[in-house]
RNA sequence: GGCGGCGUACCCAAGUGGCUAAGGGGGAGGUCUGCAAAACCUUUAUGCGCCGGUUCGAAUCCGGCCGCCGCCUCCA
């Protein structure tokens, strides 16, 4: 296999650390509102990965993390004027409504920044005794200038960060890119204790601490969407390997961004739609589809027309389905060879082979499901030849049964023509 | 301003040195059908933003130009 190192900047070979064994770490979401379309580009797109890992028989560990403490959380808590932990919990909620309808499965393990406070502490204490973070005012910050790799994620040098930065100076930092490791706790802010008083860690202190305590201080992959690049990723780099001494990931991925007229999907841009709304309109498989259809890493434009050309496609891939039940049933026994049997077992022979080439190289779901449509074609016009017979019975199911297994990484295809007709009909109301 | 990416048909999209440039949607024509739908067939890029260059050979590599976007600030 080979996939796309955002760190080295080129497609290598993959190698996982323990030969069988894949462990992977995808940056989740901060619950603190709905989650909209680029969540789930990310979600969907880890969760093919991991799928098709496990279809390549690696033992997978995948863990993907739920931010549930921050500024935004704090804030949206005062706005609706309920308790922190409640808009974490019921967002944590909508988040699974979400995901599960759209098949998106559930980690192996989904830690959370506050049940993680005492390892969090050990290694923010261990990077202040090593000499790369500083306490000032209760408030603990990264040394950047300490770790001498800082921006090889990013590819940019510390100049370039520190003349191009926009953020606001802040006297105490040592240097304008430190960033925070703990944040002392204003009045009425949620906290917790530490050795440097009450206060709550930093956002991107989270994610090395739960990633080393539950895969090991070097793992695998480690994924998210590419606006986590910088810097959020970059100073995961710097505080864990500054503190174990050892690389932290051996394969950076990252996705691509969902534009809407061309300009990439943002909260703040609010340009935004929600799953929720999507899925009001479409099929949580459709949906799927759509992502899939481009590969990870391209921007993909958000369209209505784009999630109707998804859904005509899986509408024919289940009208196949009931095409071959009906004809089976229906099919006489007298053996009856057509010269389109051939072309159906040819495509047969070389479909698992292409089918995995395409997600060998980075992923590349959208080749893959190029090749499950010619077969869909390729059945349908057999079918067309009116065969009969054992032979031709054997030939139909094994062209079901392939698209069915191999549709199981995408997590599509997996439905009845009756589930997916009656669930069509419903978009329609 | 710095860094990075992208530009393939009417639309989406794969393809990153070499067979006839995948696949889907749409359009046109056709087969089948009582009609229709579905399905299938043919067709829809001698050309891959533009101009040069390297090469026996380039959408694919190099240079320049044009256009679009992203990151540098919370962000999937």
């Amino acid at each position: 296999m080979r996939v796309y190192n955002t760190l080295s900047g080129k497609k290598e070979d993959f190698i996982p650390l323990e030969p069988g064994k894949v462990k992977i770490y995808v940056c989740g979401v901060t619950v603190y509102d709905y989650c909209h379309i680029g969540h789930a580009r990310s979600a969907i797109v880890f969760d093919v990965m991991r799928r098709y890992f496990r279809y390549k028989d690696f033992q997978v560990r995948y863990v993907r993390n739920f931010t549930d403490i921050d500024d935004k959380i704090i804030r949206r808590a005062q706005e609706e004027g309920i308790p922190w932990n409640e808009v974490v919990r019921k967002y944590t909620e909508e988040y699974y409504r979400d995901m599960d309808a759209l098949g998106v499965e559930r980690a192996d393990v989904e830690p959370r920044a506050t049940e993680h406070i005492p390892e969090i502490i050990e290694m923010v204490r261990t990077l202040i005794d090593k000499g790369y973070a500083y306490e000032v005012n209760g408030d603990v910050y990264f040394e950047v200038n300490r770790f001498p790799g800082y921006g090889k994620l990013s590819k940019r040098s510390m100049d370039e960060l520190v003349a191009g930065a926009r953020v606001e100076v802040d006297e105490r930092k040592r240097n304008p890119l430190d960033f925070a490791l703990w944040k002392a706790a204003k009045e009425g802010e949620p906290a917790w204790d530490s050795p440097w008083g009450p206060g709550r860690p930093g956002w991107h202190i989270e994610c090395s601490a739960m990633s080393i305590k539950h895969l090991g201080e070097t793992f695998d992959i480690h994924g998210g969407g590419a606006d986590l690049i910088f810097p959020h990723h970059e100073n995961e780099i710097a505080q864990s390997e500054a503190c174990t001494e050892k690389p932290f990931v051996r394969y950076w991925l990252h996705n691509g961004f969902i534009t809407i007229s061309k300009e990439k999907m943002s909260k703040s841009l609010g340009n935004f739609f929600t799953i929720r709304e999507i899925l009001e309109r479409f099929d949580p498989e459709v949906i799927r589809a759509f992502i899939l259809s481009t590969h990870y890493r391209s921007p993909i434009e958000f369209s209505e027309e784009q999630l109707l050309d998804s859904e005509v496609s899986i509408n024919r891939f289940y009208s196949t389905i009931m095409r071959v039940e009906t004809y089976l049933d229906r099919m006489p026994q007298k053996v009856k060879a057509t010269p389109e049997e051939e072309y159906l077992q040819e495509i047969l022979r070389k479909f698992r082979a292409r089918f995995e080439e395409a997600l060998d190289d980075d992923f590349n779901t959208a080749l893959s499901l190029g090749y499950m449509y010619e077969l869909v074609r390729e059945i349908n016009r057999y079918l067309d030849s009116k065969p009969s017979g054992g032979p031709a019975r054997k030939l139909l199911l094994e062209g079901i049964s392939t698209l069915r297994e191999t549709g199981k990484v995408l997590n599509i295809f997996q439905r009845s023509p009756q589930q997916w007709h009656t669930s069509l009909l419903r978009s329609f109301l």
